[in-house]
RNA sequence: UGGGGAUUCGCCAAGUGGUAAGGCACUAGCUUUUGGUGCUAGCAUUCAUAGGUUCGAAUCCUAUAUCCCCAUCCA
């Protein structure tokens, strides 16, 4: 875990302290109407994970409000994800569709109180109604029908006695908000439709704005949690339970950005298009971010699960790179799986001056890793090596057989180069080498010098198996569908040979090819007769990265737009601000565009001459203030109280915005605030020398380090001296006596 | 275009007025019978840009730029 909280937790901590709930529950609120992918899982483990972390719960739900599209496949796809990263859910399975009648109930409620109606215009005269981003929309004749018609109308929609489209059940909001979603939002549809949980008994299903709240609310949920395109929809999340006046405690919405991955899909419609048109061989796919697919192909859960934790959590739309998720399976399966040995593209050597066979007793793992196990590997006359590891003509830096450079079979003697057998077009067809006698691994007198070692099968006793090897399923980093798919995601090797204690003995379902990566063995269409290993994973390569492109820093150059000019009455007062009270162009360009800093800035004024401090109080501070709420607590009049204070040296600064935020809070005057926290500044060099001399002595390191060149550190002792006066510190003074004091 | 979000290294991401965390990627060196692993070191005088406030700004103020979301009877 990382060591800081993300904005989550840090919430939710805050809520616990200040005791808005006593429990948190999260719910974790999917849709079956597709397979979970990582993205889902990044969901799973902040709802789950944060009910783990604070001790509370987190439900899984299924929200089941579109008959047309949900299939209990998918919820069983679901429930094996959740399962499958090691989380447990409260008790059931939640379904929304279990809350129908409830749900039924409120919005007859909403109803009664005249917070929501019938409404009879066609799909197309709803969808023109509602304006657009820049027009306010118009509200339905409809809305005006009484309560009574409104209550016979849903009642009966309710009983199918309409076709579907013919009404719908809307919130009585607000036709001209600015956030679209409000501009009375449907709550209802008429769907004739068999639902895969409620069968037949409902012609109404619930739209999700009204039925996901509603849900969060009866479940109890403290802190629903969902991506960052419903944050537009908060304000009727909000609206619906604030207007039916639930009693507390109740949810409260909070967005967080999605998971994207570069050269990947991630959107439910994307990955069933991918499995539709068959691109792909189906939801478990091992190429696909489905967790079915990487549970295929061979991923862990806690593979899964410690990437999640390292991407992190926030509001920033970003895109994480494929090679985070590598290390995390990598990172895992080192610990975890045998080394063992299989040649893919093989290539015949036969040693000439070995003769007869033997065991080899070898380990399956290396050195570093803490785990116990060997296996026999037979050894013999004729064997098999990666084409790759012989070259004719190496490159500088080979490390593996050549003419000239002997090298190590893994686990077993080093072998020389004596002759190369090619067929008529020229095609090695195999290899001569002799083989040292005294050079066996673990007993070697030889006293050769080998660069690598490479992996080997025995020709006789090795087992034929197939491989598939996985590329990135697309080309480009942010693909947009099939047009942009890699042919060549997916090799099959249908004549791999591999060392025969992997077929016999089983040790396990995941491997490390030696040199090549990490494999599993199929769960599906592995059989005796034909063994079959995906590629999870190469291994890291250092090797064939040797040529590499080299990347340039582009200086980006930004256009900056201007501002608006400003009109008469702002120019006018812009000119009297420069001119006359000699403020600086920004101040008094901010002061002059803001009618209400104006105005408070000259009332402030009228009652203390002093132009300029007030003016950088008002436009900072103020102008803070002001944007965070819409009545201030404070007059100008305190204003002129707090400047005078700094003006006369009663206080510095740094104590001001101490006491204008306890000001802003209370509406307390300054000067009471001053003397009742004792906020008076101290600037006597006498009083706070022994201060200074103490937290010099109390850093040594960081005094070398000042003295080394390292200046932003006077920041530090000035930082530490302020924080032990508790800001009363006068920071001018300071600074100058550290200063004196650092430099002697 | 109205509204709502966001912007800190190639990619994630801490940080909420006092020395710019961490991970991935990358680059060196050491170790290594995996060109793996491990270890060590190196990777932001600067936080989208420009101003302002402050002894001190990634953090507060102003303006600007860029990206994302919203006009489904989907969720």
């Amino acid at each position: 875990m990382n060591e800081s909280k993300d904005f989550l937790r840090t919430i939710i901590d805050e809520d616990l302290k200040s005791g808005k709930y006593k429990e948190i529950i999260t719910r974790f609120p999917p849709e079956p109407n597709g397979f979970p992918h990582i993205g889902h899982a990044k969901s799973i483990c902040i709802n789950f994970g944060i009910a783990r972390d604070f001790e509370g719960q987190c439900n899984l739900r299924m929200d089941d409000t579109d008959p047309k599209k949900e299939d209990t496949k998918y919820v069983e796809a679901l429930k094996d994800a959740v399962k499958w990263l090691g989380f447990e859910w409260n008790t059931k399975v939640h379904f929304t569709s279990d809350y129908f009648s409830k749900l039924y109930d409120y919005a007859v409620e909403l109803i009664k109180i005249d917070k929501a109606y019938v409404d009879s215009l066609s799909e197309e005269e709803i969808r023109q109604y509602r304006g657009t981003v820049t027009q306010s929309g118009k509200r339905s004749k409809y809305a005006k029908r009484s309560v009574e018609e409104n209550l016979d109308l849903f009642a009966r929609m309710k009983n199918g006695e309409f076709k579907d489209g013919e009404h719908i059940l809307r919130a009585k909001i607000d036709m001209s908000a600015a956030n679209m979603k409000m501009r009375d939002p449907l709550l209802y549809r008429i769907r004739h439709a068999n639902h895969f949980r409620a069968g037949d008994k409902w012609c109404v299903y619930p739209m999700y704005d009204f039925a996901h709240c509603l849900s969060d609310y009866m479940e109890g949920v403290s802190h629903s949690i969902c991506t960052l395109e419903f944050e537009n929809n908060r304000d009727i999340y909000n609206w619906v339970l604030n207007t039916l006046k639930l009693e507390l405690p109740r949810p409260y919405q909070y967005e967080f950005a999605r998971l994207g991955i570069n050269y990947t899909i991630m959107s439910k419609r994307k990955l069933l298009e991918l499995v539709q048109s068959g691109e792909v061989s189906g939801w478990d796919d091992p190429r696909l971010p489905t967790i079915a697919g990487y549970k295929r192909r061979g991923y862990t859960p806690e593979s899964i699960l410690n990437f999640c934790d390292q991407i992190g959590i926030a509001k920033a739309n970003s895109m994480v790179d494929v090679s985070q998720l590598e290390f995390c399976i990598r990172d895992d399966l080192n610990k975890k799986v045998p080394r063992v040995m299989c040649v893919l593209d093989p290539i015949k050597v036969n040693i000439v001056n070995y003769d007869g066979c033997e065991k080899i007793d070898a380990s399956y793992y290396p050195h570093d890793v803490p785990k116990e196990g060997t296996r026999e590997l037979p050894f013999s006359k004729d064997i098999y090596i990666e084409r790759d590891d012989f070259n004719q003509n190496p490159p500088k830096d080979y490390f593996r057989l050549t003419p000239e450079q002997p090298v190590r079979l893994k686990h077993a003697y080093i072998i020389s180069f004596k002759e190369l057998i090619k067929d008529a077009s020229g095609n090695i067809i195999e290899i001569k080498v002799n083989y040292h006698s005294d050079s066996k691994s673990g007993v070697d007198t030889s006293g050769i010098k080998v660069k690598s070692a490479i992996q080997w099968v025995s020709a006789k006793e090795c087992k034929k198996v197939e491989v598939r090897l996985y590329n990135r399923l697309f080309l480009v980093e942010n693909p947009e569908g099939i047009k942009d798919i890699n042919p060549n995601s997916l090799q099959i090797i249908k004549n791999a040979l591999i060392e025969p204690a992997v077929i016999n003995e089983k040790p396990d379902e995941r491997f490390q090819f030696e040199r090549q990566g990490y494999f599993y063995a199929d769960p599906i269409d592995y059989t005796e007769q034909n063994p079959v290993f995906n590629k999870i994973v190469a291994l890291k390569d250092s090797w064939t990265k040797k040529v590499k492109t080299t990347k340039t820093k582009a200086n980006k150059i930004q256009i900056d737009g201007e501002a608006a000019p400003m009109n008469e009455e702002q120019n006018k007062a812009f000119n009297k601000y420069a001119n006359e009270l000699k403020l600086n162009n920004e101040l008094a360009n901010i002061l002059a565009r803001d009618e209400e800093l104006s105005h408070f800035f000259e009332e402030s004024l009228s009652l203390l001459n002093s132009p300029i401090t007030l003016a950088n109080m008002v436009a900072n501070e103020v102008a803070r203030e002001l944007k965070q709420t819409t009545k201030l607590k404070f007059t100008p009049k305190q204003i002129a109280e707090l400047v005078g204070m700094i003006d006369d040296g009663t206080i510095s600064n740094k104590i001001a915005k101490q006491v204008f935020e306890e000001m802003a809070k209370s509406g307390e005057n300054p000067n009471a605030i001053v003397e009742s926290k004792g906020l008076v500044q101290i600037s006597d060099p006498s009083k706070l020398s022994p201060i200074i001399d103490e937290i010099i002595a109390k850093n040594p390191t960081n005094v070398a380090k000042f003295k080394e060149g390292n200046t932003k550190l006077l920041g530090f002792f000035v930082g530490q001296v302020l924080k032990t006066t508790g800001g009363k510190a006068n920071p001018k003074v300071v600074n100058e006596l550290v200063a004196k004091k650092l430099n002697e």
